[in-house]
RNA sequence: GCGGGGUUGCCGGAGUGGUCAAACGGGAUAGGUUUAGGCCCUAUUGGCUUAGUGCCUACGCAGGUUCGAGCCCUGUGCCCCGCACCA
């Protein structure tokens, strides 16, 4: 077996030494691939690995398709995770610290990683050596690491918010987040114990004003639509309430909901307690009728629950039923005093029609469900639950629904929100449906932050601008387009700044700092003048004054360069060469990461270029893969099968990794690192090495037609693979450029007995080094130094496709007697026939494959026998071919891909006499079946010829 | 609930209207080679079957369109992913 790593290790020297990927702007068409940077809160693993290797096969075949390609790889350090990550060490959380020593980090190491900047340069440097050795080829004077710990990029960042901010893309808001008290952040949903997928629901809360009096009842809602059919607010008799003074009101509110208005809406002064008896019996005035509302006690309803006060509508079966109760319960309408009369007449009318039911919803509803009783509460909370989706899937609001009649229900709740709020009748509220606890196990609460800067994703105009940016682009898989298109009109307000983590500061606003997905978006512009500002010592000039006006000159062309020149202190020179680079390489050209960026990252991408660059300078190409599983399970350090690029490569050697991952899959769905095939893929490399080793410049000079079948191939070969390069089907480029190459080539020596043309075989070896140098490349480069090639296979040119080579006929031949060698065995097993003396051939009537080849045409006009009869006839055979027709329509398969001739497929068999000779140890005769009185000879077809075994 | 993707042999997965179902990879079984194992080679891997190179059944389920459907349409079951301030 080849020692890969051995072998490796030379390559990747020798393309150091030789600053083989180094590049400069030139002549030449560029290419500028934008490799989506991983977090260094760790090294690289198989999901890193699959999302790259698309990227660095196309960046080498690109390149050996003769463009300068530019790869730009980056380091991202910005947010959270690090600076959790180096708590944790600080703490000695122990599965911290595992992990740490899983990625070879000695224990007496630990205490630096206490510190976050320490992260950020020791996963920096490590990835840079995984790069390397697992044969990427990036040119590392690009590379840089993100946050303020790196100021050329901080710069650049600032700049690019000052940007939006100057568009008007970023505004101060309000927005409710779910947070922790104790660890005064909001708590995402990675970050807690329990309410996984929690958010906040959205509520408002109604203000019913109390007669005779200066309290309002404050009722809270998801159903502002049945306001329209209020009949009585429902009031939890035994529950607290308390009277608030909030913004000069005087609110009625469940005693414990106090603290929640101070979190969500504002300052409250408690006033006191009130009893719910104070309350019952009386009546309130609430929005959109003219109508007062008595207030009834219900006990389902709980005073610690939203606002702890209930409108009603008796659409609702809960309430409908409940009220049922109280109608018939006299010992309660004389506790409360209640006014007989009133309660009787309370009854449902009906403001929403659905289709398929009647006006009477609550009533209906009830009955479907077969609820006698009241009582039956979980029949009662389904019945609900059923009416309420009808409602809202199938409603419209009736005639009397004032503003919003006609509307439909959704419709209707989105405007009254909207409303009642505008008008102070209502306030929105947010409560959680289930409880939701921080990892510190303290219950998290919703917070309503507003001095929070959001990104204006909302804007329909920037909306618009981000859908022609997508038009425009070439998207792998294309059905991701949709997503795309979904996504951008989906986004919405989108907050960019965190107290807490690493990352720039707002320039405006410096107690905030840029959040994590919102500073990467443009950072690929950078990417095309990192090699200046990350080494500017390199280039003589120093970047201690980068500013605004800086890159305004440099991306955007604006401004005057004595001026930048001047406050920057960077020479003109140097300026107009960032800018000339700049303008060179940008837009990048190519972008690809895993699905789950779509709905963020790349559609920020997209939304930013539009809001800041012109559109010469949008993006090009976004390709999104699936995620990767090892061994068809998700990968995860528990179950085991979580493995760093770094254990790979060591184990197995970069080429049987890179060949791993290309293979795992492509598209959308999720790709599996299949570890059983680094076996597979270690023997087929070395098969690979020694077969050129041992064949190249070997063989015969003679021309046999198998020769032209084999170029044939190959060179569909050749096509099929850089087809599916373009596509971005690196899986099945590896199936067309390589495994079915290597079919072909075992045929070929099996048909010409290991004597193959010499010209064919080295044509067929360089080829084959080409096609795979992108995705293996230290093996390709060894082979193409072992047959004597000059320069590295790193740049040389990728094969072209030869058309006129290609012949249809000479494949289908190939196909034929493959097929003929199978019948023959199917034969002898049916016939039972173990030693055959004779087998003879009858090939087809010469006049069958006209007719064929005729027939074939026609087949695309019409399907009707009788037209094709008359198109085909050819004399003398006026009986043969309506049967024929009418066999080829029940089973077109038997209609061959080409049709040759009768000499081509005399010739081709004649040729194989031998090699069909020694197969079945048989005499072997072909006939043409004009030659033959046997009846059977008549039942061969082009393609297919008759078969008689003695 | 909303949006997207998927559902094909023992497994992973090709295949988007006839040329073609199962490419390619993996696994399994039998035979050959081998001191043995591995590598390698051959055959089989839905069912049936005949003096013949075939027939039938199958692409989640049920319908439909078509001369013809894995592919198009309608309905439906199930699985995966995302739903935000988090990388």
């Amino acid at each position: 077996m080849v020692d890969f790593k051995k072998l490796e290790k030379k390559w990747q020297n020798a393309w150091e030494d030789k600053s083989t990927f180094k590049v400069e702007v030139n002549d030449k068409k560029k290419f500028y691939i934008a490799i989506v940077y991983p977090y260094m809160s760790g090294l690289l693993h198989v999901g890193h690995l699959y999302t790259y290797v698309p990227s660095e096969i196309l960046m080498r075949y690109k390149r050996m398709q003769g463009f300068n390609v530019l790869a730009k790889f980056g380091f991202h350090c910005t947010g959270s995770p690090i600076v959790t990550a180096a708590k944790k060490v600080t703490e000695k959380e122990p599965s911290q610290l595992e992990s740490l020593k899983k990625m070879g980090i000695k224990e007496s190491q630990f205490v630096d990683f206490e510190k976050p900047e320490h992260w950020v340069d020791y996963f920096s440097q490590e990835t840079l050596v995984d790069l390397s050795s697992i044969g990427f080829s990036i040119d590392a004077r690009y590379t840089f690491k993100t946050t303020s710990l790196n100021p050329p990029y901080d710069a650049f960042i600032r700049w690019q918010f000052n940007k939006l901010k100057e568009k008007g893309h970023v505004k101060k808001g309000k927005h409710p987040v779910v947070w922790c008290p104790k660890c005064n952040s909001p708590v995402g949903d990675h970050a807690r114990s329990e309410g996984e997928g929690e958010t906040p629901k959205d509520f408002i809360w109604v203000k019913f004003r109390l007669k005779d009096s200066d309290l309002i009842l404050m009722a809270g809602t998801t159903r502002p639509d049945a306001l329209y059919g209020q009949t009585h607010l429902w009031i939890d008799p035994n529950g607290k309430y308390k009277v608030v003074e909030v913004n000069d009101e005087k609110w009625v509110v469940g005693a414990d909901t106090v603290k929640k208005i101070e979190e969500q809406y504002a300052s409250v002064k408690i006033v006191g307690d009130i009893s719910p008896k104070e309350l019952i019996g009386r009546w309130a005035k609430g929005p959109l009728v003219d109508y007062d509302v008595y207030i009834v006690p219900a006990w389902f309803i709980d005073a610690s629950v939203g606002s702890g006060i209930v409108y009603s509508a008796l659409e609702d079966p809960v309430d409908l039923f409940e009220l049922k109760k109280i109608h018939s319960n006299m010992k309660m309408l004389n506790e409360y005093n209640l006014d007989k009369d009133v309660v009787a007449k309370l009854k449902p009318f009906p403001i929403i029609k659905v289709s398929g039911m009647g006006d009477n919803l609550g009533e209906e509803i009830g009955k479907e469900f077969n609820i006698t009783s009241p009582d039956e509460t979980e029949k009662v909370k389904a019945a609900k639950d059923e009416l309420n989706k009808r409602v809202f899937r199938k409603g419209v609001m009736q005639d009397n629904c004032r503003a919003c009649s006609g509307m439909t229900v959704s419709e209707c709740q989105e405007y009254l929100k909207e409303h009642l709020v505008k008008n102070g009748e209502a306030i929105m509220f947010y409560e959680f449906t289930n409880k939701v606890v921080c990892r510190c196990l303290t219950d998290a609460i919703i917070k309503m932050v507003s001095d929070q800067w959001f990104i204006e994703y909302n804007d329909p105009k920037w909306k618009k601008q981000a859908h022609e940016c997508l038009d425009k682009m070439q998207i792998f898989p294309s059905e991701t387009k949709k997503q795309f298109n979904y996504v951008i009109d989906w986004l919405n307000h989108w907050a960019c700044t965190r107290e807490f983590g690493l990352g720039t500061r707002l320039p405006w606003d410096t107690k905030w700092i840029i959040e994590s997905l919102s500073d990467s978006t443009i950072q690929m512009a950078y990417g095309t003048i990192s090699k200046y500002l990350q080494h500017p010592e390199d280039y003589d000039f120093k970047i201690d004054k980068l500013n605004d006006e800086f890159f305004d000159y440099v991306m955007l062309d604006k401004g005057d360069v004595n001026v930048v020149e001047k406050s920057t202190g960077i020479s003109k020179v140097r300026l107009n060469t960032m800018k000339t680079d700049f303008e060179y390489w940008y837009p990048f050209d190519f972008r690809n990461s895993a699905k789950d960026l779509v709905q963020n990252h790349l559609t920020f991408c997209m939304f930013n270029h539009t809001a800041i660059f012109p559109k010469k300078h949008w993006p090009k190409t976004f390709m999104v893969n699936g995620r990767v599983m090892v061994n068809n399970e998700k990968m995860s350090k528990s179950k085991g099968n979580f493995f760093t690029i770094r254990e790979l490569y060591q184990a197995h050697g970069a080429d049987v990794v890179r060949l791993t991952a290309a293979n795992a899959g492509e598209g959308i769905n999720d790709a599996n690192y299949d570890m059983a095939f680094l076996e597979t893929a270690k023997k087929k490399l070395s098969e690979l090495l020694d077969f050129a080793q041992n064949n190249y410049d070997k063989g015969r000079d003679e021309v046999l037609s198998i020769d032209n079948w084999f170029e044939s191939m190959l060179n569909k070969s050749v096509k099929e693979t850089t087809e599916n390069i373009e596509n971005m089907k690196f899986k099945s480029a590896i199936k067309t450029g390589f495994l079915d190459m290597q079919r072909n080539l075992k045929t070929y020596l099996n048909r010409t007995k290991n004597s193959p043309n010499k010209k064919m075989i080295n044509q067929f070896i360089e080829v084959q080094t080409k096609l795979l140098a992108p995705i293996t490349p230290h093996v390709c480069e060894e082979i193409w130094e072992l047959i004597g090639k000059e320069g590295m296979v790193s740049l040389a040119e990728w094969p072209t496709v030869d058309e006129s080579k290609i012949d249809e006929s000479l494949v289908e031949i190939e196909n034929i007697f493959a097929k003929v060698v199978s019948d023959i065995s199917k034969v002898l097993t049916l016939a039972k026939i173990t030693a055959p003396k004779k087998i003879t051939l009858f090939i087809s009537e010469s006049w069958k494959y006209s007719f064929f080849k005729k027939l074939k045409e026609e087949l695309d006009n019409t399907r009707n026998v009788g037209e094709l009869i008359k198109a085909t006839l050819v004399k003398g055979h006026e009986k043969d071919i309506p049967k024929l027709i009418q066999s080829i329509l029940k089973d077109s398969s038997k209609l061959p891909a080409t049709v040759t001739s009768q000499k081509q497929e005399v010739d081709a068999l004649t040729q194989e006499l031998d090699n069909l000779k020694g197969k079945f140890g048989a005499e072997v005769e072909i006939i043409k079946a004009e030659d033959s009185k046997e009846a059977k000879s008549k039942s061969a077809s082009p393609g297919k010829p008759a078969i008689l075994v003695e």
